[in-house]
Order: structure tokens, then C-alpha cells, then sequence
DNA sequence: CAATTTACTTCATCTGTCGTAGTAATTTCA
DNA sequence: TGAAATTACTACGACAGATGAAGTAAATTG
């Protein structure tokens, strides 16, 4: 498993991600998460919620309501252009986090 | 720059492989870490030595003083057995979360 | 009809980072 | 020679993000 502090930089952009594909909400976005990390990544709900509320309030996302005649009334969220660009910006600087961190890790401790 | 977020689960690995190196203190740690990093990442004085007390306490680390006819006195850092172990850990487990995080990258947007 | 799954919310706590500030010796340089 | 910069830390408080615990409630499954 991974660790949260691992992650921790990234969650936000992880979700943004998914929201680029289509609009989603909380437990969809959950499902996806492990789906793509094929089990090694299991996002906290509080941690989603969290990052939601976080987005919402940074302008990255917005929510609303879609008429549903099943299930339970869901919350959905869709990217917005800051959001877009603010994706952007952290794919660049996961690029330079790997080459940073990647000089500290001992290829043959692997 | 790089946000502190993202390295935030990594700072402890950085310090254990540049003590695998050899032995060293605070200041040429931090030295270290900015030449290895080319610039890119220079850790805060107060993350380094709180970072250095909680790999004492977790026993990962050892201090010990040297004696010395010049300069300030310091306090030198070795790495111990199970530091090592540790290590070796948090390399394996950086594998795996470059692997989960590229999942949420888009290769087009660099 | 009970158990499980879906879909959240609230709240309190913890950890690691970091700003601010202070101490003190040593080295550089004008 | 004296001021400024560098070396080498320590202490403290604040903050952000992750998370555990608990609760709510509708819908689905068996």
C-alpha cells in the first residue's frame, strides 16, 4: 500500500484527472481511483470529500444536481478552466518532483 | 519550485540516502540536497532538523559529535541497521507510486 | 425484512511543514 | 579592525491536509 504523505501532493490532481474524463461524483470518483491504480490506491471517502470542498472553494470545480429517478440524490462536479490549468501545472511539476526524487533513490535497493 | 506537499513523504528518504553516503550534518545535508536536486528543491532548515528528530526517535538515525579544531560544533548523523531497512522500503514503495500517479497523468499536457 | 451498498456530512485529532525568532561562533571582506 | 555574511543550530506556534470515528439516510441485494 501507499502512503497518505506520499499521495498527499497529488490527490487533488488526481481527481481533477478523472473530472477531465467526464463529470463524476464522490463514490464514482472513489471507484475509479482503485480501478486505475489497479488496488494500490484507495482514496479515504473524508479524504475525497475534503479535497472537493478544497476544490470547490479554490474554483477549481463546481458542483450541481442532475435529475435522477434511481439511487440516491448525488452530488455531481465538473472541472472548470482554472481547474484545467491548475491540472496542467501539477502534471508539469510531477515531472520535476520524479527527476527530484528519483536522485535520492538507490536503483539497486529495488 | 516544488510544493512541499509532494515531497512531504519523501524528505526522510532523501536524508537517509545521502547518510548511506556517509556520515553528515544539518548543514551539509541541506547543501547536498539542493546540488543533488540541481536547485530545484531546498529544504527549510526547520523541516531538516525535524525531520532529523523524528528518525532519532524512530531509531533510523544515530547522532554522535566529532571532535574538531575549527568551524562550530556540530552534530553529526549516521544512518543505523534499520534505517537502512527503511530505506529500502521507501524506494520500493516510490516505484510503485510513480507507476499509480502516472495513471493520472496526461502525457499531453506537458 | 435484514444486511449490504451507495452517498454522503460533521467533527476532532494527528503529522509534517514552515514562518518567525533567537543564539552563537566563525569567516569574509572592505 | 570591525561589520556583514555564513555556518550551525533550537524553540515555538500556526496551518493544511489526511484520517478515524460516528452518524444519517436512501436504495439494493439476498
Amino acid at each position: 500500500m501507499i502512503s497518505s504523505d506520499v499521495i498527499r501532493g497529488y490527490n487533488d490532481t488526481i481527481i481533477l484527472y478523472l473530472l477531465l474524463e467526464k463529470e463524476s461524483y464522490g463514490y464514482e470518483i472513489s471507484k475509479r481511483i482503485k480501478e486505475l491504480s489497479d488496488d494500490k490506491y484507495v482514496i479515504k471517502e473524508t479524504t475525497l470529500y475534503s479535497a472537493f470542498n478544497r476544490l470547490l472553494k479554490k474554483g477549481y470545480i463546481e458542483s450541481f444536481h442532475r435529475e435522477q429517478t434511481f439511487g440516491k440524490k448525488r452530488t455531481y462536479y465538473r472541472i472548470t478552466e482554472s481547474g484545467l490549468l491548475y491540472y496542467q501545472d501539477k502534471c508539469r511539476e510531477w515531472e520535476l518532483t520524479k527527476e527530484v526524487i528519483n536522485q535520492f533513490i538507490r536503483e539497486d535497493y529495488l
